[in-house]
DNA sequence: CTCTTTCTTTAGTGAGTGCTACAGAAAGAA
DNA sequence: TTCTTTCTGTAGCACTCACTAAAGAAAGAG
């Protein structure tokens, strides 16, 4: 039948697919799409184009599976945040002290992928530019969700503008990774986030889960 | 001598050097400097390659001259606010202020140019990339320049981290930018200008010039 | 061995890149 | 007018872009 597992015919790959996906990676984090060249690819990956096309279909499926690869390998933090801690402001201080982290890692390229991939696209790739703003938005519009969350079970003060608060919490996340490309270093991102969650409204006592309210990192 | 107004010889020019100039900033601003090829700035500029070269000389001394322009025509707030405001805090919360309506103005490229005209790039482009991003470093040190100031008149608290307090200023800044190309609007970004400032240690009254302090913009 | 399948390599494709040589056009100077 | 100067348009430079046809190489199946 068909689950059987078949002996692969014909002659095998010469490299491994996802050490060449993981060097392409890379070279689209650093310097995004359009500034990686398949030639660029082709020396990062140590194959030739046919072996790139034949493996990864063309440039935009490629870096789409990049994307996917980064977000599986280095970007797992942000949703394991938000869907871990147990409310709204513990996971947005997660999430900015875990950038900070994740943002200055040795041997890797600074900031962030999703935010810094695709910020200057000719017109012809309009859609890898949506396709990042579309996972920023919706990572926004999570937290957003989150804090209204909160404040309807009373954790965070009535007053509390949900929209407003998540788009400065992606701002400052976004503004960490630009910082983060033009040089911050780990602990100065670090206290960054520090300095960040003193916007946010404080918690009610009482009301989170247990560990989630306020961690321990002062300044 | 040489200060005498000669007429000018030869064929004069057919199109105005600083109109053009501007349709080249506008389209360097909202696609970056190498996603704009020689092509699409003589169609937006609406002149032939030789006069463009004539004119301006290469691309890249043409992006120079665009990023003054914008600096000269879009940016000068950013200069004003912290020349003009009396203490550090009134300077940052003039200029996050500031910069939610310069990133959503209509008919415009949204976002800010220094911060998102050269990010996905080339190595052969290396050098705009450095001064952009020494730009930004140069207003991250500017201000905090201007905290370390006030911390040691008194007007801030002792223990504000200067460096600290300046980057974070600036992420916001840039993260501010980034949600402006994301969609976000003016009213939100003034909301998040808000949110931002109250991370701001509060200024010791009296000591401040007068006018300054603590903005009257409430939430 | 041969046959089939799949990968790798060489060597290109047409289109687009930044940039320019050259000839013609439009101005002032004589 | 004629000369000089400077700009404009055509046409094309060498190079790189993303991508691929075709042939050889390496595996299993028979």
């Amino acid at each position: 039948m068909w689950g059987m597992a078949t002996k692969q015919r014909g002659r095998p790959r010469s490299f491994d697919r996802e050490t060449a996906l993981e060097q392409a990676m890379k070279a689209f984090w650093e310097h995004g799409y359009e500034a990686v060249s398949i030639s660029d690819l082709t020396r990062a990956m140590d194959i030739k184009a046919p072996s790139l096309y034949a493996a990864f279909g063309d440039k935009r499926t490629l870096f789409e599976e990049a994307i996917e690869a980064y977000v599986r390998n280095y970007g797992l933090f942000t949703a394991k945040a938000l869907a871990e801690a147990p409310t709204a402001r513990s996971a947005a201080d997660r999430l900015l002290h875990e950038a900070a982290v994740a943002h200055t890692l040795p041997g890797l390229p600074r900031g962030c992928m999703i935010i810094s991939a695709a910020t200057n696209c000719t017109e012809q790739s309009a859609e890898v530019v949506e396709a990042l703003q579309e996972r920023r938005n919706k990572g926004v519009a999570f937290i957003e969700g989150r804090i209204a969350a909160d404040v309807a079970a009373g954790v965070l003060p009535a007053d509390t503008d949900a929209h407003t608060l998540a788009v400065y919490t992606g701002a400052v996340l976004q503004g960490m990774s630009q910082q983060a490309r033009d040089g911050a270093d780990r602990a100065t991102l670090e206290a960054v986030a520090d300095v960040a969650m003193q916007a946010w409204p404080r918690e009610r006592a009482g009301e989170a889960g247990p560990g989630g309210v306020t961690s321990g990192r002062g300044a």
